[in-house]
DNA sequence: GAAGGTGGTAATTGGATGATTACAAGATCA
DNA sequence: TGATCTTGTAATCATCCAATTACCACCTTC
């Protein structure tokens, strides 16, 4: 029951085997991080070769960096559609904030794009990578503040109830939710009425 | 000019040696992450060679679980210092959460804390250092609501802002400070008067 | 002054891993 | 039908890396 396809071999378009390995690196990187990973775990989850997924995209360290930008090119885009919607631009900014929250936390639920982007963080260091995700922070950044009619301090503070979700994710603190007191509540107060969503996506993987 | 000692292998007491490979460790890890380090450049920070590192601690995963372990305790004992200052008891929750955020960023200053943590907490899918770190996130939250008289909301926004912050540096993010607008704005807002102490951080190591 | 404990390294090893090469099976089209 | 392009794999390579082994140099203490 994984959510990249079917482990079956078939001969399908490139194109489309593009997407199926982006989704499964998605899903690795994601959890493992990018020194973590192997290029043979990808792969795995996407129930091809391992050479096959190094000459698609070249090499691992360029993989991470497509998926990188697919994941923000997502995160924009679903960025940009709730902050469009009618009923938002009526909403104060304190309102439109816990909006675009929840619409964050529904995008988790879906998998594959913030966790590979958390994780893309963790790489100032690397010259290719650390590039490629300060440029991608910084777009979202600009987003929020010039197209939500954020103020500085509101984008901070919706950025770091992000960094902190995110933080809960790779933590796999969800996994405590169960058995755990304090993560309950942590988790309670940090994810709201949407906890469901993030419960239900650690266990349907 | 580093921050971890000659690298003149003299003879030296195992304790000390001890605490001079967990302050390299400390630096390595912090910028390059668990799986992305080898123990040989843990050894090459300080000064020895990659056996002993190995020998000192019996693996790389121990080692990594030891500096967890440490600072923890060394954030744990700084915030804990914090709270019990007679002058702070008598803030608001406000004022006390902006006071607890300068003695973060000071803590930050001094290297070797922060970052470690923060790359465990990507690891949460490791079997044990992510139960490691699970839990202690887990302590400084309780210490946070139980010592430091905060709301569970309270206390949530001060650790949301603590990882933003943590992934601005790990993004290394304080390298664009003199050359991107958007970069300044974004780390002027987030690290406040602070700004100084992690931009010298920063340039100095 | 040897005997043993402590602090250290050189050399090596076995496994993992990203990448390359060579090849094969199916599709497309003349 | 056969030439060629596309989709894919098996086998292999070269490198890296954590860990082990075997050793050396110092210090203490009797």
């Amino acid at each position: 029951m994984s959510s990249v396809s079917e482990p079956k071999s078939e001969r399908i378009p490139a194109a489309q085997r593009r997407e199926q390995i982006l989704d499964a690196a998605a899903e690795v990187f994601g959890e493992r991080g990018y020194a973590g990973t192997t290029t043979d775990q990808v792969a795995q989850a996407a129930g091809i070769s391992q050479p096959y997924v190094v000459r698609m995209f070249g090499s691992k360290e360029n993989l991470f960096c497509e998926l990188l930008l697919r994941a923000r090119e997502r995160l924009e885009t679903r960025l940009r559609n709730a902050l469009t919607r009618p009923e938002v631009k009526a909403l104060s900014a304190a309102e439109r904030k816990a909006f675009l929250g929840r619409a964050y936390v529904d995008l988790i639920g879906e998998g594959g794009i913030v966790l590979p982007l958390m994780q893309g963080f963790l790489l100032g260091h690397d010259p290719v990578i650390g590039k490629y995700a300060r440029e991608g922070f910084l777009v979202i950044y600009r987003l929020l503040r010039d197209e939500g009619g954020f103020s500085q301090d509101e984008v901070r503070d919706f950025l770091a109830g992000g960094m902190l979700i995110n933080t809960l994710l790779t933590l796999q603190m969800t996994g405590l939710y169960d058995t755990d007191d304090t993560a309950r509540e942590l988790l309670g107060c940090s994810f709201g009425e949407k906890i469901d969503i993030v419960l239900n996506a650690g266990s349907a993987s």
